[in-house]
RNA sequence: GGUUCGGUAGCUCAGUUGGAUUAGAGCAACGCCCUUCUAAGGCGUGGGUCAAGGGUUCGAAUCCCUUCCGAAUCACCA
């Protein structure tokens, strides 16, 4: 049963029969009747005014009467203007949620062998610092889309590329080496992560002393303060020293690659922790170090089939100026490797390891640019996927005062945030009195499925590509347009159900066609079924929030229907059978959709 | 300066192939509703020149142009 589908056919054969001409399912403007006007679904007929050769009201009134008369789930209609609102009877909307009862994953398109091969590209850290609340907006961004597209009929691999090398990772070595005393997470008590990027942190506090140094030295001696700022940042003995590494790392010189190994391999710990507590996974980890090399390669393959050029000094470029971009660096002139070759590296990896037909990048829009280049290369590289390749670009999640800046100290930590949020809905629950008899495991599991819970919603109801604000003043909200909502409604149904089973009431398959509903009840229906078309969307314009806002507004509908009318205490049996089978299906519903976007749901709350 | 993306209520955000005299939610403010299936809920009140101006047409927050404001980017950083 489906009923939009099935009324979008017969308009197509209703203007066939009336004048005669075919027109296709797309020009059929279906859309849900606004609540001021009675109807379910809402018929535009502007756009076959020039095959009617009618006023619109009156074209209106004859495309309603014929569905009247052929179309079964259409039962009546009314009028106004050129719009037609076609009320659909109430046997085929229970008939419709009786179709929905019966498929345990609604909504969902499963994968096959055939499907498209999807890879997803998400979280990709540095290991010179911990993850803050931009990574989380991603890491919780890729996990969503990766589920969407898997919804979407897709064979999706997760993929995370680690930047684990580089002159980032240099400067904390340095700094470790220099004023750590031997430190390690297990001296010191800290996670791996933390512990490293304070030394990234105090990398840059000496630093940039040396450098102020310098200059007022330098303009002492009477350099123009520009110069001296600028010469100073390259003559400062920290920095000297940190390229002086990075050069050896390249060389392979095992002091620095053992101390490369061990700080990166205390990095992964923490890594792991904070990906765990906010439920994401990967298929597959690349690492920068495996494939920077690939990259250069890649490089030099174009560089002789002439598609990119070397200048004087060694360096090698990529001439894109014909595409209205720039000249791109491929490789320093002392051979090593820039950002981009990198990921053409990487690309070739993946390639090698996976049959992939598209490949997406969950990336920042800070890097819009880069990756407009990057498809070109790789289409000009041969990669079949490089030329479509999508850059799911995210906005930024900003601050009351600005950007975030590990530097300067004014991020949001991941991992403290995620506590932050699990101990205020812990708290939340003992003052509203929500546990109960509760046992201290499942209190505990009820608050991280809410805290997370809000978190999550909180950052994926927004569209992606805008940029967001958290203020951490305020805490984030448990209240209104929320993932604790959300929970919490279905909690209250699945309670509901609870006790239904308990007077062993069991949500049967069968319904009764003429069950008496109301038109709360037959929107209910009609909105749930959205959710086929809902996931479709998402998948198809990547927008996890789609979903989000499905949710919530599936859940403000349910909850004036649970205020509304009576499930348990319902003493028509059929119409109690209804209303269960209805709720259990919007928690059904609901679960799925929260699920696809990482959110669990408690059973009580 | 070039390019890209944004600007909707005091705040945070929906509004997706252009559709209905009245542009929606939540938060914050102020009221009302629990001896009744979980009140993390429901109902109500106030709050808007959809940045500004022009254009396209039966019809524009939505499409086009101009201007203003904001962000990102245009690195031998990743």
């Amino acid at each position: 049963m489906r009923i939009e589908e099935n009324i979008t056919a017969s308009v197509v054969r209703a203007i066939k029969a009336l004048y005669g001409q075919e027109v296709s399912e797309n020009q059929v403007q279906l859309q849900k009747t606004k609540k001021e006007f009675e109807g379910h679904l809402t018929l535009v007929v502007f756009p076959f005014l020039k095959i009617s050769h009618r006023k619109p009201e009156e074209t209106a009134q004859q495309i309603g009467e014929w569905l009247k008369e052929n179309e079964t789930s259409v039962q009546d209609f009314n009028v106004i203007k050129g719009f037609l609102n076609l009320i659909v009877s109430s046997a085929s909307w229970v008939a419709l949620l009786r179709d929905l009862n019966a498929d345990e994953e609604y909504g969902i398109v499963r994968s096959s062998e055939k499907s498209p091969l999807v890879m997803i590209e998400y979280s990709s850290p540095n290991t010179n610092k911990p993850l803050h609340l931009g990574h989380v907006r991603n890491n919780l961004l890729g996990w969503a889309l990766a589920n969407v597209l898997g919804a979407n009929g897709n064979r999706v691999v997760k993929t995370n590329i680690v930047n684990d090398r580089g002159i980032h990772i240099c400067k904390s070595m340095l700094a470790w080496q220099k004023y750590g005393k031997g430190e390690t997470p297990e001296s010191s008590g800290k996670k791996g992560d933390h512990l490293i990027g304070d030394y990234y942190v105090a990398f840059d506090k000496y630093y940039r002393e040396e450098v102020k140094e310098i200059t007022e030295k330098l303009i002492a001696q009477g350099v123009a303060p520009d110069e001296a700022k600028a010469r100073a940042e390259q003559e400062s003995p920290l920095m000297v020293e940190a390229h002086d590494m990075l050069v050896k790392w390249e060389q392979n010189d095992p002091e620095v690659r053992a101390l490369w190994s061990k700080m990166n391999e205390w990095v992964y710990v923490g890594f792991n922790e904070t990906y765990k507590a906010l439920g994401v996974s990967f298929d597959k980890i690349y690492y920068e170090s495996d494939t920077y090399l690939e990259g250069k390669e890649k490089v030099m393959e174009g560089l002789e089939k002439g598609l990119f050029y070397r200048r004087e000094d060694g360096s090698v470029w990529a001439d894109l100026t014909r595409k209205g971009l720039d000249e791109k660096l491929l490789l320093r002139a002392d051979g090593t490797s820039v950002y981009m070759t990198q990921d053409i590296g990487t690309a070739k990896l993946r390639f090698r390891d996976f049959p992939i037909n598209k490949m997406i990048y969950v990336v920042g829009n800070e890097q819009n640019y880069h990756f407009q280049v990057l498809s070109i290369l790789l289409d000009e590289l041969g990669f079949e996927w490089g030329k479509d390749l999508v850059h799911f670009s995210y906005g930024m999640v900003e601050l009351p005062n600005g950007k975030m800046k590990s530097r300067e100290g004014t991020v949001v930590d991941a991992d403290q945030l995620v506590e932050e949020m699990i101990s205020t809905a812990r708290r939340t629950s003992e003052e509203l009195g929500k546990f109960g008899d509760m046992s201290e495991d499942e209190k505990n599991e009820v608050a991280r499925i809410v805290g997370l819970g809000a978190l999550k919603y909180f950052l994926l109801k927004v569209d992606a590509r805008k940029n967001m604000m958290f203020n951490p003043e305020e805490s984030i909200d448990f209240n209104g347009n929320t993932g604790p909502f959300i929970q919490y409604t279905y909690a209250r149904i699945r309670s509901v159900l609870r006790k239904a089973a308990d007077a062993g009431f069991v949500v049967p398959e069968a319904l009764l066609l003429d069950t008496e509903i109301s038109l709360k009840e037959e929107d209910l229906i009609q909105h749930l079924a959205d959710f086929r078309s809902t996931v479709r969307q998402a998948g198809e314009d990547y927008s996890p929030s789609l979903i989000a806002n499905y949710c919530y507004d599936l859940v403000k509908e349910y909850n004036q229907f649970y205020h509304d009318f009576s499930i348990l205490r319902e003493e028509d049996q059929q119409k109690k059978r209804f209303r269960l089978v209805l709720s259990a299906n919007v928690a059904k519903v609901l679960r799925l959709g929260m699920g696809l976007l990482g959110i669990e749901m408690p059973e009580r709350m």
